[in-house]
RNA sequence: GCCGGAGUGGCGAAACGGCAGACGCAACGGACUUAAAAUCCGUCGACAGCGAUGUCAUUAGGGGUUCGAAUCCCCUCUCCGGCACCA
């Protein structure tokens, strides 16, 4: 045995090149004789830093489905690319006074040399990144078309604002009332702005959930995140004349309103003001919540606060009676109508504030004690609870009184039946530098003018300084870009830019057909290949990035323009992949971070793909293991070594390598089929740990079939040892194995024999054995004899092939 | 608080309601070697036995369904992720 080295680093050189030179994995869009297949990685944002242990996992799951569909027969699309506006960039540009775009173009250099080091297989010819100018000329079109059709406005609004970060954020952005990036404080403020009306996509974006194969979390923190919610819109009439509305999802409570409470913050408040005989304390108050807005209103509101309305009343509808008015900031003046019918029997909420402020209750649901808490809607509905001190609806069950109470509004012209959504407008302008310019101008006629599409892309201007003055857009700084006088159009150009996500929302679409220049694709290639078949990226984006393009991707649908409702069939997130010590890695414990550069040298590209796959479920989060890693090193070695120095013969593999053969084809497929790829691994190691051995030959037929079957998870390795057995071209499309059950048939089969489920013995039969064989076979045994002995059989139960419990006692 | 997911050896993990712990790591014993590394073979829940084997325990804890439960149902605890006054 000649122990042939496993070189790694020159096997690994050697067929990225072949794979470049030949253009292996360059993908005809255009072939529609094969059934496609198109496998998407979410876009890494081409920070400075490159690569860390968490991408690969990612991009190595869908690699390998990628790889195994080709094999398969599929025309593949498997593209990649770089969300590369972001704020890192900008900040360099800001610090150095130098454009970002160099910046940025490093950076993407540096990813697509360490990607490619990894052996993916994608086709570089696809690639896009969202800040080249003619990606986002693109990006400003599809802006251009949701602004015609009055889904992008601009409208005054109440925004969060971070000074320091100089812009405004969207609630996503925005944590704990800080920024998510660095932490700076973020105030609200009435700016007008930039809106993406989402609210318009709320239904069809819930119907389209339930088409989609998407992890059931994902999906469900979608619909919480739209928070639909059904109810009733009643008008309160205030006496001394005027009216007003409130939302609510439990019109059944009507009768036990006791008080009523607006936001602070609203419009109708102002409105009131010179009937309301404590204006000072009132603004007071008003003026306290405008500052609690910017800390952390949860810590704030351990006691529910608040202020009476003094001298302002109002009548409820149902009963004609009198209720008082307050003021309290857990009515949020964006949410629903800005004002509540207060029920504290029913509602925890308010039975804290009546608490609190010693207001008077009445229970108008029976079934609980409501003198300690609230009987709550989620305790009392579907409960067939009855109503009590409900005038006419007394009696009726809480499902009865809500149909009925709504009718009698209804009927008395004072409410309607209303949906509501947490959902709001998209925030989607930024005082930032490097994003999508957004392509309008503000003319000197108070109009807005899009830019026609001769004019598009609005290509940013390049800056003496690209940091904003005073809090405003650093393109307030390019004076001359900011003119625009053209065709008789004068005005103001728009100075703010898009968010992050804007580019990320469509570029799925973009890879089908990524240097048209006549439109975003073309219609028929997006026909051809869209939905994407397989989505796999981070958890964290399950409702930024995930939403914002199911948004865009629906409405260029119901434009005609994609050919897909929903445009990510089927969804996977990775776990992340933690430090040794069991921590996610980052600057907290530096000595735990793993580049993956350094795996790729010490180990090679191979090596760090099966580990990061066999590690564990790809959902999983999971520690690293530096020893792990050389046992996923050792499996390749081993496999190298069986294929290069065991004889291979042309013999037919016997029975017994036969159905191990056809086994570990059929687990393989299976496995990464449904991403089981830590089994599938399992599987092959299995297949080594029996084919491989000093002077033991192995088939050719095995040696072909192990070597296919490993490729798209090590492909490196694979093809040099598939040249060994005397091919010439790239395994890249070799047939993907089958494999036929009739070698895996067995004669015999060993069966369990359990006495009250114990395991007891073990019996050969045919595999073809009736029950009344196995039974008969079972109770002939030995040792079954002597644990039934004495005991009387009441019932034997028999499973073919598997096993035969006999109950005795 | 609410929603989602998870809890199995020393560790990462397997297991259509049917022999729990496949596969890998670590550990231990052995072969090769002057020696080490690499490699190969073996052991690896506990107890007994040289051994085939036997006995017992066992899938966070408690209950239930079932001939049979890691798996299904109910309750409790712990961890992770998300949302958090949404009327």
């Amino acid at each position: 045995m000649n122990n042939t080295e496993y070189n790694f680093a020159e096997i690994e050189k050697k067929w990225q090149a072949y794979w470049a030179e030949h253009e292996t994995f360059k993908t005809d869009v255009w072939d529609f004789s094969k059934p496609k297949f198109y496998a998407l990685d979410m876009f890494p944002y081409p920070s400075g830093v490159g690569l860390h242990a968490g991408h690969p996992e990612g991009y190595t799951a869908t690699d390998i489905v990628s790889r195994m569909k080709r094999m398969q027969g599929y025309n593949v699309l498997h593209p990649m690319g770089y969300d590369s506006f972001g704020l890192p960039a900008e900040q360099y540009a800001i610090s150095t006074g130098h454009h970002p775009e160099g910046f940025t173009q490093k950076n993407i250099e540096t990813f697509s040399k360490q990607l490619k080091e990894l052996g993916f297989d994608y086709d570089w010819s696809k690639m896009v990144a969202t800040s080249d100018p003619a990606y986002y000329k693109w990006t400003q079109w599809i802006f251009k078309q949701l602004f015609l059709d009055g889904y992008a406005q601009y409208i005054d609004m109440p925004v969060n604002w971070c000074e320091e970060l100089g812009t405004v954020l969207s609630n996503d952005e925005v944590i704990d009332g800080k920024s998510e990036r660095g932490g700076y404080p973020v105030v609200r403020k009435n700016m007008k702005q930039w809106v993406i009306n989402q609210p318009a996509f709320a239904e069809k974006l819930l119907e389209g959930l339930k088409e989609i194969d998407w992890p059931e979390s994902t999906k469900e923190m979608q619909r919480h995140w739209i928070g639909k919610s059904e109810g009733v819109e009643v008008k309160f009439q205030i006496v001394g004349g005027g009216e007003f509305s409130i939302f609510t999802t439990c019109i059944e409570t009507i009768y036990g309103i006791t008080f009523m409470v607006l936001a602070p913050d609203g419009q109708l408040v102002q409105d009131l003001m010179p009937r309301i005989k404590n204006q000072a304390e009132v603004k007071a108050y008003i003026d306290e919540t405008k500052k609690k807005n910017d800390m952390d209103r949860t810590e704030l509101n351990k006691g529910k606060s608040g202020c009476r309305l003094e001298g302002v009343t109002c009548i409820n509808p149902a009963n004609g009676k009198e209720a008082e008015l307050f003021i309290g900031d857990f009515v949020l003046a964006s949410y629903g109508t800005g004002a509540v019918m207060a029920v504290p029997s029913h509602d925890q909420r308010d039975f804290e504030y009546a608490v609190a402020h010693d207001i008077p209750m009445i229970q108008v649901i029976d079934g609980a004690d409501v003198s300690q808490k609230a009987f709550e809607k989620g305790e009392y509905l579907g409960k067939g609870c009855k109503l009590i001190n409900s005038e006419e609806f007394t009696g009726l069950t809480v499902e009865e009184a809500k149909e009925a109470i709504t009718a009698k509004l209804e009927k008395m012209g004072v409410a309607k039946r209303t949906v509501n959504y947490h959902f709001r407008e998209w925030i989607f302008a930024r005082q930032r530098y490097w994003g999508e310019p957004v392509p309008v101008v503000h003319t000197d006629d108070g109009k807005i003018y899009p830019l026609p599409d001769d004019e598009l892309p609005l290509v940013l201007p390049e800056l003496e300084d690209y940091k904003g003055q005073g809090g405003k857009a650093p393109l307030e700084n390019a004076t001359e870009w900011k003119k625009y006088d053209r065709n008789g159009v004068k005005g103001v150009r728009e100075t703010s830019t898009m968010p992050g996500s804007a580019g990320s929302s469509w570029y799925f679409l973009r890879y089908v057909d990524p240097h048209n220049d006549k439109e975003f694709a073309n219609y028929e290639l997006l026909k051809h290949w869209l939905p994407v078949d397989l989505y796999i990226g981070g958890p964290e984006h399950a409702v930024g990035h995930l939403m914002y393009s199911r948004i865009w991707n629906r409405y260029l649908y119901d434009k005609g323009l994609s050919p897909v409702k929903e445009p990510f069939k089927k969804l996977v997130h990775q776990g992340m992949i933690l430090g040794e010590n069991g921590i996610k890695m980052g600057k907290r414990f530096p000595k735990y971070v793993v580049n993956p550069s350094d795996i790729v040298k010490k180990y090679g590209a191979d090596t760090l793909r099966l580990y990061e796959m066999f590690m564990g479920p790809l959902e999983a989060s999971k520690p690293w293991s530096a020893a792990g890693v050389e046992g996923a090193f050792r499996f390749l070695k081993r496999s190298f070594r069986m294929v290069m120095d065991q004889p291979v013969v042309d013999r037919a593999p016997n029975a017994d390598e036969l159905r191990l053969l056809h086994a570990t084809i059929k687990k393989v497929t299976n496995d990464l089929e449904t991403l089981n790829i830590n089994t599938a691994i399992s599987q092959l190691m299995i297949f080594v740990n029996a084919f491989a051995g000093e002077g033991k030959e192995l088939p050719r037929e095995a040696a072909e079939t192990f070597v296919l079957l490993l490729s798209p998870i090590a492909p490196h390795v694979c093809e040099e040892l598939w040249e060994h057995l005397g091919h010439d071209h790239t395994l890249a499309y070799e047939p993907w194995p089958k494999y036929d059950e009739k070698h895996l048939a067995v004669d015999e089969v060993e069966i369990l024999v359990q006495v009250l489920g114990k395991p007891k013995s073990r019996i050969m039969v045919a595999a073809d054995a009736t029950e009344d064989a196995m039974r008969e076979a079972a109770l002939a045994d030995e040792k079954v004899k002597a644990a039934i002995e004495g005991k009387t059989v009441r019932k034997v139960i028999c499973v073919k092939g598997r096993l035969v419990n006999i109950v005795a006692n």
